[in-house]
DNA sequence: CAGTGATACTGAACTTTTTGAATAGGTGCG
DNA sequence: CGCACCTATTCAAAAAGTTCAGTATCACTG
């Protein structure tokens, strides 16, 4: 039920096409409303039909012919009744990786590094794909003049959620790689796990 | 795909019935894999014909007959195979609220307050239940302690995780309730959102 | 001028997840 | 004794999401 806002939402930062917003929900919007391209095509039919957005096609020089969507006054206004309630469903976080942590002791060591580093990595790289943004959109201010001036922060606020989400990760992971690490050369000499 | 493996990792705490399943799914796993009693009785029935888990029933004195699972060798290395394979899907969060907050800047702002309040609220709580577990698995050790010595440091890890999420939204919480703040009486006098 | 890859979109089958309800025994309250 | 609520599970159906496989245009490379 939420992509429909989800696409509303994004639709807030003017006209795009599907093929456009299918980029955006790999980045930012990514963060806590994932969808793939299909998904997004289909919403986009649904909310033409209910007057939510209206299209207009565009034909390109030198691109194939792309479909503009952008907000109605209707679905401005749904999407900000939408906004207004109050949340249903709690936040939802599905990790793959984290099921593997819980089970982790029963694997070898080595190996539970490697997934660790690996998961570090990409964090860190979506953290620096973020601050990107980040600097784009506050485009030479601090963030006191942008949040006080700006006309929307919700964008920006909603980023820095995502920021913090991967820079907690990233953390975790270094704190997992340490626990690891002290763990394969214990200081306590029982021997216990080293059959 | 991978609500298999949350079950048999969930198991591996020790046999549960499919109730007791979902209500661990409710606290501690629903962290990184949510999922509802169906989703989990019907995995369940699943899981036991491939011959992963194997189930017993157990008729009780003064409640329900109620059929406990137990991982089985099979089920114990399929779950470690899976562990120690590179993960696939990246971490998913879908979150209204955030939804919300992108759109927020078409909303009263005392309404978005009111919105911000009941989220840092239920992060608090679900922060303070995640530290009684934490309590209860530490018994009096020290982090420190506990990670050298335990035979499992999984469960605890991942909890770790989702200390970490909970603690940073309600810090986002608090951040945006002072943004809020700030706009609301604003120290630039040029009155521009005050129609 | 054939191959590769980006843009731009569509279709159909499939799996997963959610929702709502039904069943059924037991406990505790007034 | 009736009602609400807890344990424990199951059924059916709808909604949402994934996967795979296309179509088609154009740009660039060798």
């Amino acid at each position: 039920m939420s992509l429909k806002y989800a696409v509303l939402a994004a639709l807030l930062e003017g006209e795009a096409s599907g093929y456009e917003l299918s980029k955006v929900f790999d980045v930012s919007l990514a963060n806590f409303w994932p969808a793939t391209p299909q998904q997004l095509y289909r919403e986009l039919e649904r909310l033409a039909d209910e007057g939510l957005i209206e299209a207009r096609t565009v034909p390109q020089e030198r691109r194939p012919t792309k479909r503009l969507f952008s907000l109605t006054e209707a679905g401005r206004d749904r999407l900000s009744a939408f906004a207004a309630e109050p949340t249903r469903r709690p936040t939802a976080v599905r990790d793959e990786f984290l099921i593997k942590m819980q089970a982790m002791d029963g694997i070898d060591p080595e190996r539970v590094r490697a997934l660790v580093e690996e998961r570090r990595t990409w964090a860190l790289g979506k953290l620096a794909r973020y601050e990107r943004v980040r600097e784009r959109l506050l485009d030479g201010r601090t963030e006191e003049e942008h949040l006080r001036e700006a006309g929307r922060v919700g964008p920006y606020l909603t980023l820095l959620a995502g920021i913090s989400f991967e820079r907690e990760n990233a953390r975790w992971c270094e704190h997992v790689l340490t626990v690891l690490g002290e763990r394969r050369a214990p200081t306590d000499p029982t021997g216990q796990a080293l059959g």
